[in-house]
DNA sequence: CGGAATTACGTCAACGTTGACGTAATCGGG
DNA sequence: CCCGATTACGTCAACGTTGACGTAATTCCG
């Protein structure tokens, strides 16, 4: 006997809708026949083939992938893990994973941490639970054990922006050090001699190296230019961050003709503190940003960056992912490129 | 028997997970028992509690969501739909419905659709078919059929912007008109006469009325200004749109000392305009944003806009979701507070 | 034209959990 | 001390699907 679909189930429970069972009665098939009619696994006829077809299409069947998830032991979904959306470099990284998912007929599940551990946690907890295909993930800082945690526990994992690899666990990565060379050779190339590097205070406490910070000096000397730490000012990394740190240099009256930027929010910034205190850029200052979010391109003057190519980052990762699912301890770190825009800032 | 944990399994599969068999049979209680104890349903022992929880401990059992929504048709998640996330304003409205879910411990799923009707089909159509107790849903242009099939079949969705109610259906709404009075009635009161709209191209042949429009006129109307066809310039609602437009006004030579964007991006690049211009904000002329998106208070100066207020849209979007799936027909549209948040630009 | 291979199904159990229900043991009150 | 209520479990089926396997009917090939 079909169930009736229940106008109104009770409180919280939603109406029932059709299954594989209602299909084969109207079919005159067995269930078994309808599953494979719809996942076409083949081994029926042409008729069957119609007549499930039809019945399917009236009484608006879709399979529950609840319970086809719970045997089959995949979704079909990855889970994309990140700090903030707020953030456009997130949310176009968001966007540069969801095109290769897209393409891969993947459905994707965004969820975003706010840096915070516990919820970190609780959201691999919950991907785990929903026995996601895997799960691409950028951690909050230096919670790199709980990442291994779930990993190890079967939670298929590649991580962004971080070298990691172990069981289920991979990385993809960008070649940051190389993207700040690239940005401060441009600099030297258009002939600025007085650079300074607006920083992040966080980077100085975190377990990872300075890189950009370690890039700009390195740069410096091999281009002949002198480098004292007063050319490295730090500050939060965001467009008052920029500001501030812009303001600091004026302020102290640091030569400066050329500006490399910890990302494009504090470069904005500089761009307003040059502005405020009437210098044109890039006459007066050349600017660099980096990660080339796409407001870059809309300002005035467009402002030159170090892009990190998030589609091809998206691609990778994806790709990296099917490889461990298939091939184990098939996660060698995956480098992905970057490479300078010029626009007018610089 | 206890199924060993395979180390690695054949090819897309992930190791299998503990059950609530491998618990009890650890704990020697019956799984039903171990159910119970993992949902604090009452009726076990103090001491069977203590070794459950120890087994539960011991083989790092997490309960499979997929068996548990399979059963009992809920899934503790909703989903979020929106066009993009690159746009600040969905960043900070996932921000704001996030919060909420948080508060009442769901776990939320993000999806963006790009405007694409048929990516938004797809989204409700998995959105559904995994059960999500609800759907949080901001549609692309007119394409409210597809939401009225998806709800009627049993998604219970509500929709963010616009107002549509049914079955299984409710709408959050902000104030548009009263929000873009607010920002018109400021200009006239901070002494402008002057006034320039910078709307949207798209709002011309929307399916909705251009309600910030109709505010426009019916505040300058009832300040007893001028209104003409010439003082709303439309272009495409983003930083190079509002840039256009901006130029298009300076350069037919309309005067102006007062201007209200359709919103913060069209603002910003209005703002670019004056600057190019050498009009001072606000001395020369006044600037009025729509969204309050985050960048505003970045800006300099920065931006004086009218605040659609996020954090209660969440609030109010997932209470109405609550109470649709409790009592039917209780899905009358809400309305959520607007203010206009003065800042340096007018 | 006979036997093997193939096709087109059906049957049954299992995935991991919870709802409905049953049942011993314990408790409380007159 | 007896009877009803309560407590603390256990048993079994069901959720909707797919994997493993079985089996008639058809096809193929020498």
């Amino acid at each position: 006997m079909t169930r009736t679909c229940a106008l109104s189930g009770h409180a919280g429970v939603m109406p029932i809708g059709s299954t594989l069972h209602d299909v084969a009665a109207l079919a005159g098939v067995s269930p078994r026949t309808v599953s494979r009619v719809v996942n076409d696994e083949g081994g029926f006829g042409e008729g069957t083939r119609r007549r499930v077809l039809e019945a399917i299409e009236k009484v608006g069947y879709r399979p529950n992938m609840l319970a086809r998830a719970l045997i089959t032991r995949r979704t079909g979904t990855v889970g994309l893990v990140v700090p903030r959306l707020v953030d456009p470099f997130f949310a176009e990284l968001v966007d540069g994973v969801q095109a290769s998912a897209k393409a891969s007929g993947r459905t994707m599940i965004i969820a975003k941490h706010d840096d915070d551990p516990a919820e970190f946690d609780s959201i691999l907890e919950t991907l785990s639970s929903f026995a996601v295909d895997g799960a691409i993930v950028y951690t909050p800082s230096a919670d790199h054990a709980t990442v291994v945690r779930h990993a190890t526990r079967g939670l298929c994992t590649v991580v962004i922006g971080v070298e990691m690899s172990g069981a289920n666990l991979g990385s993809v990565l960008w070649d940051i050090s190389r993207g700040a060379q690239l940005g401060v050779q441009h600099l030297v190339r258009i002939g600025r001699t007085q650079l300074v590097m607006l920083s992040n205070t966080g980077s100085a406490d975190s377990l990872l190296p300075p890189r950009r910070e370690t890039a700009f000096r390195h740069t410096l000397q091999s281009a002949g230019l002198v480098f004292t730490e007063a050319r490295v000012v730090r500050r939060d990394p965001s467009i008052e961050g920029g500001r501030a740190a812009m303001e600091a240099v004026l302020g102290a009256g640091t030569p400066v003709d050329g500006v490399f930027a910890y990302n494009d929010a504090m470069a904005i910034g500089a761009l307003q503190a040059l502005a405020l205190a009437g210098l044109r850029v890039p006459h007066d200052v050349a600017l660099v940003g980096f990660n080339d979010i796409e407001l870059c391109s809309a300002l005035v003057p467009a402002l030159t960056s170090v892009r990190l190519d998030r589609i091809a980052l998206g691609r990778e990762a994806m790709m990296l992912l099917d490889r461990m699912r298939s091939i184990p301890n098939e996660n060698a770190p995956v480098l992905v490129d970057v490479e300078l825009i010029v626009r007018q800032s610089a």
